[in-house]
DNA sequence: CTAGGTGCAAAAGGTTTGCGGTTAA
DNA sequence: TTAACCGCAAACCTTTTGCACCTAG
């Protein structure tokens, strides 16, 4: 769960600019999320985090990513009637969440779609943020 | 809050046609939603149903929204941490969170757009429905 | 008549908060 | 050193459930 040079320096520099500090758990809490991207919920995050630290708090757990999230480097992702979940994939994507299997995928864009997608808004609207998400069936599991 | 000749039919062949009973609290909720297409949440709805029937229960509020989602006559929108909100309008449209006021609105789309989107998914997904929604501010208020 | 729906209250499930102790800078 | 953070447990809020009564068909 030791975070690359490359990831570390991500966290701790998001971390810096918006005037948080760097701890243990929270450099953790990422490795986690960055270990298996298959969108988990905060519940999941805690498991996978107390393997390691075991000492790990599932307050903790929520208040790490949703630090991580107000600092731009984690996505949260909410489907009906589902807990929230969490994803450290930063590219411009969407997600489909499949009925059969419960579990949610990324789904690559077109090159400028988001921009594209902004442009349907009437004047005045200014996004900040879009989520695109799709629900439905995956055959061929 | 008495439904359209209309409204009531539509209302009352949904249900007819997943077999359920049309029943004096499902209307009446049918009817809230309509009359102010405002997105409220599952407690704003039992507020508002209670002005003309101060008997039903949020339990039964709650039952009737989701029958009616089941029905596709109503949809549900949910933002992050936000309660979920219900939504009457059936033609394929976007929303629009506005982070000042809180409020959520309706984005229409151009002709199609929903298939168009649905052609960025790889082959074998198969979606049966799709959330777009923006996160912004609305300026001019 | 009776399966399905309602109202109530209690429980569940996810998330947040308050507080005393700990730690990064 | 000290403001920020953590762990814990309790609180919170939305949503669901169980059960006795009611009602639409």
């Amino acid at each position: 769960m030791n975070l690359t040079k490359k990831a570390h320096e991500i966290l701790n520099g998001a971390l810096a600019s918006s005037g948080l500090r760097s701890t243990r758990q929270r450099e953790h809490v990422f490795g986690v999320l960055l270990a298996q991207r298959d969108h988990p919920t905060a519940d999941e995050v805690y498991v996978r985090a107390k393997v390691e630290m075991p000492s790990i708090s599932l307050a903790t757990v929520y208040n790490c990513l949703e630090t991580m999230v107000e600092c731009d480097l984690v996505r949260q992702v909410n489907f009906e009637r589902e807990p929230s979940r969490f994803c450290p994939n930063l590219a411009e994507h969407a997600h489909f969440y499949d009925e059969t299997s419960g579990r949610v995928f990324d789904i690559d864009l077109p090159n400028e779609f988001f921009g594209k997608l902004k442009s349907i808004l009437p004047p005045q609207y200014e996004a900040n943020s879009i989520e695109l998400s799709f629900r439905g069936k995956k055959p061929g599991h």
